[in-house]
DNA sequence: CGCTAGACCTGGCAGC
DNA sequence: TGCTGCCAGGTCTAGC
């Protein structure tokens, strides 16, 4: 489900509704969730208490006292509630983390994809997921010399080197859609073939756009919801994801959708164009 | 090493 | 009303 500026959006949510929070006792539904021993899991979080909630690409870092770190992933679906603890339990509802104060947090996550690990603090950059990260986009460790160097190590096409999250973090297919219709460059241009003009404007692209999506609260498509239940409002600011067979707005041609690396993609026919010489495959 | 297909899961929706 | 097949804000891994 969420990209960037939707775990974003999460972390500020959460950060007003738990941190200082002591927890008194945790029930983990589906183990699976949980990448530790669910019995150890369960011991190690009672009596902690909630000290800071960070973001590392679309990692959530909860972190505890006794310099315990709980990385929290969403993948596609996972969502967190604040909950008294005598409201009734839902369906998806996969790990309860209950607070002295009688409220509880809910992880809920329809499809099982998110997962959970327990670690001490520091440890984190160990994981398969986080260690290799590429920068964060909105930091200064985001640099265009970089990035473009980066692109240029890869001829795979653009679009999935964007949605590598070592090349930058945070970026999803509804983000890496929408920032190359703003930079007019074709989601199967191998990533070699980028210019470095064309990395600028891609490098200030996901910048201004990740920025205004936080600002808006994220995107919802179907079911992201922040932690107070709202969505966002970013999805009327999108120009090319879910609008196949609608005019581009700059030019009026009909959006197309193809597959690249199986995920569905959106691009304007007309102003994201394949150079000439370009020795792509066929696109349907 | 690079790339693709499949796995992990469930539910919504289009089409018949 | 059903049933089937396809699709979905992500990542990891097996296999070529």
């Amino acid at each position: 489900m969420p990209e960037l500026p939707e775990v974003e959006t999460v972390r500020r949510g959460l950060k007003a509704l738990v941190v200082g929070k002591k927890i008194v006792d945790v029930q983990v539904l589906w183990p699976k969730i949980v990448t530790n021993d669910s019995e150890e899991f369960k011991q190690q979080l009672a009596g902690r208490t909630i000290e800071a909630i960070d973001r590392r690409g679309k990692y959530l870092l909860f972190r505890l006292s006794g310099h315990l770190t709980m990385v929290s992933h969403l993948r596609m679906e996972g969502r967190y509630f604040l909950n008294q603890s005598d409201e009734p339990v839902t369906k998806h509802t996969h790990v309860i983390i209950a607070f002295t104060d009688r409220t509880q947090l809910r992880y809920a996550d329809v499809r099982k994809f998110g997962r959970m690990t327990l670690l001490k603090t520091g440890q984190e950059n160990q994981l398969s997921g986080i260690h290799a990260l590429g920068p964060e986009p909105l930091s200064p460790d985001f640099q265009v010399a970089d990035f473009y160097q980066r692109l240029q190590k890869h001829k795979k096409n653009i679009k999935a080197v964007l949605l590598d999250q070592h090349t930058v973090a945070g970026l999803g297919n509804i983000y890496c859609d929408e920032v190359l219709w703003l930079s007019k460059i074709h989601p199967l241009l191998p990533a070699n073939r980028v210019t470095f003009t064309q990395a600028q404007s891609l490098h200030a692209a996901i910048q201004a756009e990740l920025k205004k999506a936080v600002a808006a609260g994220g995107t919802t498509i179907r079911s992201y919801v922040d932690a107070n239940g709202d969505s966002g409002h970013f999805q009327f600011n999108l120009h090319v994801y879910g609008r196949e067979g609608q005019p581009c707005e700059r030019c009026g041609a009909l959006i197309q959708k193809i597959k690249v690396g199986g995920r569905g993609t959106h691009f304007c026919p007309q102003e994201q164009v394949l150079p000439a010489d370009s020795t792509m495959a066929v696109i349907q």
